[in-house]
DNA sequence: AGCCGCTTGTGAACGCAGGAACAAAGTCCC
DNA sequence: GGGACTTTGTTCCTGCGTTCACAAGCGGCT
């Protein structure tokens, strides 16, 4: 029962997880079976593709019928590797620190942040939650303590990558940035960021796009 | 002087941003020229992929000396659409809300708040910054009034799709979507999706690959 | 038991993004 | 003024992701 270490392309497991969402929902209310039609629709993705997704973990559905929620939601989640909780810790408690740990969404999908960082004194000592914030010379130990394998970086540009390096060497091997720098790591060390002021800018830009000439008439094509 | 209103790749558009903030930085720090491989490695991305970005624009450096720092930054600054301020609303302030109203990263980048909208009655009245939370009814006439092309949803997901209709028929034209739902919007209105446990799963996902059997030792193998 | 319809899983084509190598062009130096 | 070096802009190519379309398999009905 090997679950097929093969390479799942990583665009692909991105939407593994946003199944594992709707699946879960799905359960909750008390379907059994799900056609990939349904699913691919409230995931917002094609069928094929869907079925193509899901394709490479191994057949997991009946023909004719559809796949069984529970078990294709079990299948996913020991896929996606969050059948444990996983130990996160959070590094920079700023606005954007506090409302990631505070955040709902994470507690209950496989995600537990085990301590919060942050190098201003009139931070440290403060509870968020039920976890109070540390001092950031505290990192190394507190991560090789708690074996927290993900780090999420919510600290300013300027620190950011002396933090990945700490996380880097204490044993954390994935990082999600949200400073607005590219971070270097070392190899065996996953780093994905999320940039929210360039989502943003890539609306504008869409946005502007789509209105060459006219600007200011509120006239708006309406269609499905 | 049209500013190539030919199709420009999203991808490409999402890099042009990272540009623009490394130049800003540059600018500041009174650099006058870049080459593209210099620019290249302050952004993280290759520097044949970088030239191939910016010809989308046209020619815009000087062969032999590389890219003039202002100049550049004024040029993605018209394409981006982001040279006079864009008013954003904000619907939803729970954590993550209360944080991006707070991000000191979109005011400076060309985005301002104009309104921020909850429904709970607790959140209503509260400040945050200079902005003060208004009831959801009045979400129409606010983005009339201030005439908001962009909004931002941080609601629980089962109010998203509302929310996402209504901004869409008061004339707001783009909207980034933080909850954990897909939307479907009228044509002619972009929507793009930040999913933040879904990063996290993406990297649990890649950090258990990465391990398949050992699993406590430290050996980290360094590479740039 | 046999047939039919439904759904999955897979194979192939299309389009796009990414990377490397090459030619054009401008500047600096002699 | 001419040559050589530097750096851009472009072209080609490879690989990946996505989509469409078909064959295989299973349940239900007669």
């Amino acid at each position: 029962m090997q679950p097929r270490p093969r390479s799942i392309p990583e665009a692909t497991v991105a939407r593994l997880a946003v199944y594992l969402r709707v699946l879960t929902t799905l359960a909750d209310g008390g379907r059994s079976t799900v056609s990939s039609g349904e699913l691919a629709s409230a995931a917002g993705v094609n069928p094929a593709g869907l079925r193509k997704d899901l394709s490479h973990l191994g057949p997991c559905g009946v023909r004719g019928v559809g796949y069984d929620v529970g078990a294709l939601r079990d299948r996913l989640t020991g896929v996606l590797g969050v059948g444990s909780a996983r130990a996160c810790v959070l590094v920079g408690i700023g606005n954007l620190g506090s409302a990631l740990a505070d955040y709902a969404g994470f507690g209950t999908r496989g995600f537990e942040f085990v301590a919060l960082f942050d190098a201003s004194p009139t931070r440290i000592g403060q509870r968020i939650g039920d976890l109070e914030v540390r001092a950031l010379d505290d990192l190394e130990d507190v991560v090789t303590a708690t074996g927290a394998s993900i780090g999420v970086i919510t600290t300013p540009a300027e620190v950011a990558q002396s933090v990945c390096d700490r996380l880097a060497a204490a044993g954390v091997r994935s990082i999600l940035n949200f400073a607005p720098v590219p971070l270097a790591a070392p190899a065996g060390v996953d780093v994905r960021k999320v940039d929210l002021s360039v989502e943003l800018q890539v609306l504008a830009f869409l946005g502007q796009q789509r209105v060459p000439a006219a600007a200011g008439t509120a006239s708006v094509g309406e269609s499905a």
